[in-house]
RNA sequence: GCGGCUGUAGUUUAGUGGUAUGACAUGAGCUUCCCAAGCUUAUAACCCGGGUUCGAAUCCCGGCAGCCGCACCA
């Protein structure tokens, strides 16, 4: 039994995850949270919230699930994201039909399935694996988004979201004005995207529904430092440079390339683009040790120029170790510069460019040209607008002679001298019009829940019999406290259940369980991840304290009652030691 | 999507053409004990559908799911 199976395992026995419609069956990409895990994600999700939303004041919006067809069109998913298949009949080996076509057409990719189908017969394409001729079946068009309709009739195409980024995008304008019309400024959103995969065998690693976290941070093109790089420019991150993989596919592997770096020498050796890039980095990094995730288990893999997007300046994917399927990428952070604006401008035909304003406006000598449009109008009638167009965009050498000749069309068009006047002006140029660059983190939920379940899952020998812990951070534990009374019995149980009540009154989330040993207790506690423990015994009765047990060290304190809400919640906060080092009955 | 293997309580496991064994877990009780102790007892399963058969969990077919390989993987 692998460490995945043991984790799977545990998450199912004890209510972390599911996997979905199991009753009617089940179907694989989709999981459910029990109870331990939900609470396990809502708690990752609110650090997350803390860090993104609260810290770095990127507010957080909410959009629809179900886009329409013009985003994805804009965005190039409904595209980019479908892969034309077909089989071999002979030797049943599947491959992407239009690679096989590739040097026959220019785009194949942009061809229909019936037409790739066509020209492979045409061309007697062999099959590359048994060589094999006309043993294609059909092209099969395969999108890994969802799709839907919108309203009655079933005629308006909607798409599930693949990603939750283009909503963020699609609300630029409003953004922009929110935030006062200034960059650079950070949107996210945290919600659920969508994916068709094929065949999504890796349980909660490669999900049909999945959660995303996403910020969007739009800046100037020309300022890509970061204001607060100074803050986090000794921090150490382990980076995987593109110029250090050498294996093409590295994604899984690990050839040993990965070097330890400031990120202050990161950027100023050129391995990361720049200082907004690296600044996310490190914020993302502190965001996945903070969850639970193990800094040695890290690393920040940069995408090879053939693999990163091609409008993308730099990209690095935070990847964890895990036991079965190696490296893992739970986040990718990218510099996308203006590729979604810019798409989604054209698309929309809409300006989403933003003025950036020099310091000092700037005096630029103009030619001012003025046709007689008087004239010029009735003469060239339906022409008229372009030859307007073409007078305008002409300079000062075009405009001195005697003769003002344009092109209209391809065709050389001359122009009565008296029917354009022209002067130079001065003009003052406040700044200049700019679509913004996109630094996008993008989180995958899923994959860091797993993850930090296998990273602070250990199974640990005491007295000779397995121990199975959950070494989560408290501040993510789905239970904090659970209060126990060291016997079931009422004397003891009663005053546990008023112990407990008190803790929930003071926000702590406990649970109570009277049932089976102590020790037993312990244990269903330290599998499910409870970082402290409060036992109620018979010295309880006679002075009113209480021990604290702490998970990792199963040590104990022994503290007043009226303490122990205070006591607990900075434990939370700052785990057991540096409380517990205030209390000196250590036992 | 293709090929191979597999599918029995929550988990794990025995078994076979006549409705199912044990363990762990869970509930109740005893024990009154600070790290999965013990005892009693209870709950609980043959993936789904169809076929063959007097009778199917067992044999056959189909589906679904899981694992492995191929392909795919923003």
């Amino acid at each position: 039994m692998d460490k995945y199976e043991k984790i799977i395992g545990m998450a199912k026995r004890r209510g972390f995850l599911w996997n979905s419609f199991e009753l009617y069956g089940g179907t694989a990409g989709f999981y459910d949270y029990g109870p331990l895990g939900a609470m396990l994600k809502r708690r990752i999700e609110d650090i997350w919230r803390k860090m993104y939303v609260i810290e770095e004041g990127f507010y957080e919006i909410e959009t629809p699930t179900i886009g329409i067809a013009a985003i994805f069109d804009a965005s190039g998913h409904t595209r980019g994201f479908s892969d034309p298949m077909v089989v071999c009949s002979k030797c049943d080996h599947s491959f992407r039909a239009d690679h096989l076509i590739e040097g026959i057409v220019e785009t194949p990719d942009a061809l229909p399935a019936s037409e790739i189908k066509r020209l492979i017969d045409e061309h007697g394409i062999k099959c590359p694996q048994c060589g094999g001729t006309g043993t294609f079946g059909d092209v099969s068009s395969f999108n890994l988004m969802f799709k839907t309709t919108i309203g009655p009739g079933a005629e308006r195409v909607g798409y599930l979201r693949p990603e939750t980024a283009q909503g963020m995008f699609v609300d630029f304008e409003h953004l922009f004005r929110f935030y006062r019309e200034k960059l650079p400024f950070g949107v996210t959103q945290i919600g659920k995207a969508y994916r068709n995969e094929i065949s999504p065998r890796q349980g909660v690693i490669r999900l049909r529904e999945f959660t995303q976290a996403e910020a969007e941070i739009f800046i100037n093109p020309t300022e890509k430092n970061h204001p607060k790089f100074s803050m986090i420019e000794d921090t150490v991150l382990r980076y995987y440079p593109a110029s250090h993989q050498r294996v093409s596919h590295p994604a899984h592997e690990d050839d040993g390339g990965i070097i330890e770096l400031t990120t202050r020498d990161a950027v100023d050796r050129a391995i990361v683009a720049h200082e907004f890039l690296a600044y996310h980095l490190v914020l993302t990094h502190l965001f996945l040790v903070r969850v639970g995730i193990d800094p040695a288990r890290m690393r920040f893999r940069q995408h090879q120029p053939d693999e990163m997007a091609h409008y993308a300046v730099d990209c690095w994917d935070a990847e964890v170790l895990t036991d079965r399927f190696g490296w893992v990428e739970i986040v990718g952070i990218a510099d996308r510069t203006d590729y979604d604006l810019s798409s989604h401008a054209e698309h929309s035909k809409k300006d989403l460019s933003v003025l950036i304003e020099y310091d000092t406006p700037k005096q630029v000598e103009r030619i001012a040209v003025k046709p007689d449009m008087g004239v010029i109008g009735p003469l060239y009638k339906g022409n008229a607008g372009k030859v307007l167009a073409a007078l305008k965009g002409l300079g000062e050498e075009d405009l001195r002679g005697d003769e003002i000749k344009i092109e209209i069309d391809g065709e050389i068009v001359p122009i009565p001298r008296d029917l354009v006047e022209y002067e130079t002006v001065i003009e003052e140029v406040r700044g200049e019009r700019v679509i913004p660059h996109v630094i996008e983190p993008s989180f995958g939920i899923d994959r860091i829940i797993y993850a930090a379940l296998e990273h602070s899952f250990s199974e640990e020998l005491v007295a000779g019999v397995t121990r199975n812990v959950l070494h989560l951070p408290a501040e993510v534990a789905p239970v904090q406290v659970a209060v126990l009374p060291l016997l079931t019995r009422d004397e003891l149980i009663t005053p546990s259940l008023a112990i407990a009540e008190t803790l929930r009154e003071n926000g702590v989330f406990v649970s109570y369980d009277d049932s089976g040993t102590i020790g037993r207790r312990y244990r269903r506690n330290d599998e499910i991840g409870t970082p402290f423990s409060v036992t109620i015994d018979y010295d309880t009765l006679g002075d009113d304290t209480v021990t604290i047990r702490d998970r990792d060290s199963m040590a104990q304190i022994r503290m007043p009652i009226g303490e122990l809400a205070e006591t607990l919640r900075a434990m939370i906060r700052h785990g057991f030691s540096d409380a517990a080092t205030r209390h000196n009955q250590i036992f």
